[in-house]
DNA sequence: TGTACATCAGTGAACGCGCGTTCACTGATGTAC
DNA sequence: TGTACATCAGTGAACGCGCGTTCACTGATGTAC
């Protein structure tokens, strides 16, 4: 109850060059967390990366759960800005359910891919310090907000019974499985491009099935489902 | 390539009393994982819970990894212990599909709920450790295996082109949403009784679309769904 | 049953390594007049 | 345009804390004869 909170987690440059220095800083951090795990990386490497020292870095930041804090806080915002532009209702006005959910799991996998690291990395710092996750929260709630506005305008083609529970709860499961191929490294090791294309079809069949798509509209690109699918 | 693989992550006691100090020295350590997360527990801590003192430990493991790897071990001992009976197949003779997996998830939540600290250290460990990755990854193709073999002799009832994949793939999808619930604290915070049931609900009702299950034999525990899927 | 000896088990203070953090210092940039 | 001064920015060696690990030691259990 008696939480200090902070209000800033980096000191604001006054100048040009320190403004440089700590874009350089966040950059090597980021760049260290993907290439490494997170408590390999200490703040001595981190400034030898950036070209700058460790006092340059404890100028700006109160210590280094302050550098990790300022890192999430970017990624956020960055991500947040993504999400509202892939998500513009404008961009989908012509598209179904479907082809908005075929784009989306695209969309993500391509993020997840390549980022392991960084994403482990702010998960620990999650399982630790609530900061963490409620910004993590907040992104989250944001983009499935906006998923929402979404795919509820297309309700009539769900037969789910309760559509707006089922597009967060579907969510949840599908960035589940990403996040333990992706994040935790499970799943077939080096997932190769042909795998990862399997990857996708899979998910959008489970995500459809789920929030009760009618496979109708999705017929053309999912071919392989006919044989079965007309015995039944 | 020149790994020195270990044989044995603990020295085998020669008496009694030292097995009830092993014993006690994994339990403590176990409860102090499930209670704090695996870096704010220390050795000198382990060992006083455990009644023992820090040579104690020493003297039975190399170091610090070997009593977590012990630990890990037994773990997955007696998880797949726990599979071997939840899967028997005489167990599941005359049950459905859809039968077997509203139990398989039930079973699922019941084991992740509490253990969330546990997990998560095993999670930390695996991300730098492949011993822990290997050893968890055995777990799940064994328990992937059995329960295979459970579904697959009912594969008229699923209307998945690919039966296997899709059981292999959905349980991916059901234990990364648990894991994201129960290990990473997302979701609501604190899930009540009553959640917990609707999270039961929805992981059957998602696998159970996924895999193309036939609703009909599944219909008296969802009588929610009737309403809207008659329209479509 | 008793004695001597070897091995096993356990103790906890002391050591030392790694890494986050500090601090006394130099250099760069901006401002006042 | 020049000089003096204040503040900002950056440096990296030194410090010190925490925690894993060691080690010299005591006590318990087993074995040989």
């Amino acid at each position: 109850m008696d939480v200090k909170v902070e209000l800033r987690w980096v000191r604001t440059p006054r100048q040009d060059r320190s403004w440089k220095t700590l874009e350089r800083i966040l950059d090597a951090t980021e760049a260290l967390l993907i290439a490494r795990g997170l408590d390999s990386v200490s703040v001595a490497e981190i400034a030898r990366r950036a070209d700058s020292s460790v006092g340059a870095i404890y100028a700006r930041f109160r210590d280094k759960n302050g550098l990790l804090h300022c890192l999430h806080e970017r990624f956020c915002e960055e991500a947040m800005a993504t999400a509202n532009a892939a998500l513009d209702p404008v961009r989908w006005e012509k598209a179904s359910a479907r082809e908005i959910l075929s784009a989306l799991i695209a969309f993500l996998i391509e993020i997840y891919q390549g980022r392991g690291g960084l994403f482990r990395a702010f998960l620990l710092c999650g399982c630790t310090d609530p900061h963490f996750q409620q910004r993590a929260r907040g992104l989250r709630e944001h983009f499935l907000a906006k998923l929402k506005a979404l795919l509820l305008a297309r309700q009539p083609e769900m037969g789910h019974p309760d559509p707006a529970l089922a597009i967060t709860f579907g969510m949840e499961m599908v960035m589940g499985m990403l996040r333990n191929r992706f994040v935790l490294g499970e799943g077939l090791p080096e997932v190769g491009q042909k795998q990862r294309t399997g990857l996708a079809e899979e998910l959008i069949r489970a995500y459809g099935a789920y929030l009760g798509l009618s496979a109708a509209d999705g017929m053309q690109q999912f071919n392989g489902r006919s044989r079965r699918e007309a015995s039944g």
